[in-house]
DNA sequence: GCAATATATATGCTTTAACAAATATGATTG
DNA sequence: CAATCATATTTGTTAAAGCATATATATTGC
C-alpha cells in the first residue's frame, strides 16, 4: 500500500469538480466539522456525504479525526504551495456564492440550536488554528 | 440556445481535473498556439486534441480564432476574479512541473526549427498581449 | 474561373472506464 | 442493543480514447 508519491494535480482538481464537495469544502472552512453536520445541513443521505468526505480524503484535501462515535473532517492544506494557495482561493471563491452563503448560515442556526436539527448531542464545529467559533 | 447564466464553478474546476488540458493550458500560457503544433508536442491524435480543446473552450477557459485554415487557442481569463486567480495560479504550478517544462522546451524547439517537426507553413505561436515571442 | 484535391480541424460513433446516486449492509463505539 | 459512520452493490450517467468521417479553407490543374 505505497504512499502517493507526489501530490496528483489532477486529482486535486476533479475533488474540486463537484457541487457536493464544494459545499462540504465551504462547511467546513477554517473549522472541523462532525459528519452528523454535514447529513443535517446538506439534507442528502448520510452514505452520499461519507463517500465525498472519502474522495475528498482520498485527494489530500481533508483529513479525518475519531472522537467516540464522531468523526470530524477538516481541510488540511496541500504539501505544496501552488495547491494550497488553489485551495484558499477556492474558499474565498466559496464564500461570494450566495448558496454557499445559505449553506454556512444553516450550518451556524444548526450550531446555536442543536436540538431543532436532530443534532443532540453532536459536537459542535470547532475551529481548527486558535480563535474559537465566532458564530456560537 | 440559451448562454450559461453564471460561471459554472464545477465545469470550471473539471475542466482542470485531466492532465491532456493541463498539459495544452500550459503550452498555451501566454501565447495563442496552433492546433498543429499541439498534435505535434503532445505527440496525440488529433481528435484527441481537438476535443480537450472544445472541452476548455466549452468551460470558457479558451478561445479560438480562425485564421484560414488554423486554428489559434488562447487561454481568456474567466469572467470572475476568483476564477481567474486560480488560473493563473494553476499556470504558475505548472511551470515547476518537470513534465510541464519539457513540454514547453519542446515547443520552443519546434518553434525554431519547425521543418523538423513537421511543421512547415505552421504559423507560430505568437504573445497574444504586447511582448514578442522570447524564444524565436 | 471552376472542378478536383489536399490540408487543417471538428464531429459522430462505439467501447470502456470512472463516477454519482440510492439502497442495503457492515464496522466501531458507547 | 443503539448510534454513528463506512463500505459494498447496483444502476444510470458522464466522459475518455480510438476510429472514421464531415467541414472549411487553400491550392492545383485545366
Amino acid at each position: 500500500m505505497a504512499r502517493k508519491a507526489r501530490f496528483d494535480m489532477q486529482q486535486f482538481f476533479q475533488a474540486l469538480g463537484d457541487n457536493t464537495r464544494l459545499r462540504l469544502l465551504n462547511l467546513m472552512g477554517e473549522r472541523e466539522v462532525c459528519v452528523c453536520y454535514f447529513v443535517e445541513i446538506l439534507g442528502a443521505p448520510q452514505p452520499k456525504i461519507s463517500r465525498h468526505l472519502a474522495y475528498l480524503r482520498n485527494a489530500g484535501i481533508v483529513s479525518a479525526r475519531r472522537e467516540g462515535k464522531w468523526m470530524h473532517y477538516r481541510i488540511v492544506m496541500p504539501p505544496h504551495v501552488g495547491a494550497t494557495q488553489i485551495l484558499r482561493q477556492t474558499l474565498d471563491w466559496l464564500e461570494e456564492d450566495k448558496a454557499m452563503q445559505s449553506d454556512r448560515a444553516r450550518l451556524t442556526k444548526a450550531c446555536c440550536s442543536p436540538a431543532k436539527y436532530d443534532l443532540e448531542g453532536a459536537p459542535l464545529p470547532a475551529a481548527v488554528s486558535e480563535q474559537c467559533c465566532e458564530a456560537c
